[in-house]
DNA sequence: TGTACATCAGTGAACGCGCGTTCACTGATGTAC
DNA sequence: TGTACATCAGTGAACGCGCGTTCACTGATGTAC
């Protein structure tokens, strides 16, 4: 039912790897973070509740890619927003990675809450870390960008990342939209947006933030 | 052993509700959200496993109550910390707040941490909407003190949040300082905060945050 | 002040559930010759 | 091309565990008279 290659149906599965990340994902929007078992992954992948085991030790070694592979679809997100407005003035592409950041967390919401729960996927797995790091490249590239600079890439990453001016603007930049998102996402904004709807209340919020921070980002530069 | 009330070990304990609670939040802090359970807090209460259905209909109730207590907590420390800095400028009084904000989220992460845990803490709680609502109230107050504003209070919340600029404000600072101590809190920032310490690496932060914040707060309400 | 009775919080045994783990197994696939 | 053998992924039964829930019970406390 999950499988995509179909009929294998012997003892070999194809990719049961694959199948049980997907089945996972497809969970995890579902049923939210705490339904995530092994066996459950399992029997919607729809094979024996021991077969993981050959492919993961553990839920938090699978919830690991889980959150390394939305870190990575996230990153994919903001690059093309910014590539995409390469045209438009700096504060709206600015703007644009924002909106694409609190977008990404509405739409996969509890994908967005994994990436950020420690205490589930752990802080030792190198490639989550890894995609985490293109995450915070990728929110980089957009103030650099921002600031009429040039593009930063994983790989140039660890030299700009010393550069302590652009450290602090970044931090302070992906806190911006991070907590927004968080706050959004768990709820303690619902007073404010029934009034107008979550939809003209996030795009109204996103708008401000993103050009108070454009503001802000080329006054410190100017500094 | 640890009901404070000592030795009223007959069938009547004297105050489970409290001693759960309690039990509930040292749990918390050494245990994670993770592992708590009700027959977990019953064990740590010392009584048994059915006892505290007589005042928590689940763990989700009881841990409602631990995150409502953990924002009045939280309220307090931040309304102490701009009271006791009355006599400040405004910046440092800004970034004061921002500050106890931060230093609360890392003396107590796992309350913090459930705090936003709308999965674990259900929107439905009253109790807890209007503990939330309390440090809204106490974030609000510490924005229009920046602006040299009036003082607002839970009571008086109500009519200056229909200021579309003032909520403006408090959502933009208060997403600014929670997406701070979130990503400090899910190590996003390990990689960073290794070379100087965490501790430097925090107040560095916080100082620069608060500074851009409370500049950007008087510039808007300049114009 | 004393007695009878109702209430109510906490007990402890029992139940079913889903979980992770183990293990002997099966049978498909790959490789050596 | 065919045969023998090793490897390896997935099976299914079994186990122990901690969980929430139920329920008849106990005995302390409060109240009526």
């Amino acid at each position: 039912m999950v499988s995509g290659s179909g009929s294998r149906s012997g003892y070999h599965h194809g990719d049961l790897r694959e199948a049980l990340l997907q089945a996972a994902e497809s969970l995890l929007e579902e049923e939210g973070v705490a339904g995530l078992t092994l066996r459950a992954c399992a029997r919607r992948a729809g094979v024996s509740h021991a077969a993981p085991k050959h492919h993961f030790a553990d839920i938090a070694d699978l919830l690991a890619e889980v959150a390394a592979r939305s870190f990575d679809r996230l990153t994919a997100t903001l690059d093309a927003e910014r590539r995409g407005s390469a045209a438009q003035d700096p504060e709206t592409r600015f703007t644009g990675v924002f909106r694409a950041y609190v977008n990404f967390a509405r739409r996969w919401p509890d994908h967005f809450r994994l990436m950020f729960r420690w205490d589930r996927v752990g802080p030792e797995n190198e490639a989550l870390s890894e995609a985490a790091a293109r995450t915070y490249a990728a929110m980089t590239s957009s103030v650099t960008a921002q600031r009429g600079d040039l593009e930063v890439t994983a790989e140039t990453l660890d030299e700009r990342i010393r550069e302590r001016g652009l450290q602090d603007d970044v931090i302070v930049a992906w806190s911006q939209i991070h907590g927004f998102a968080m706050l959004l996402l768990e709820g303690q904004f619902d007073g404010f947006a029934m009034d107008e709807g979550v939809d003209a209340f996030v795009e109204r919020n996103v708008s401000e933030i993103g050009a108070r921070m454009s503001r802000m980002l080329r006054t410190t530069v100017s500094n």
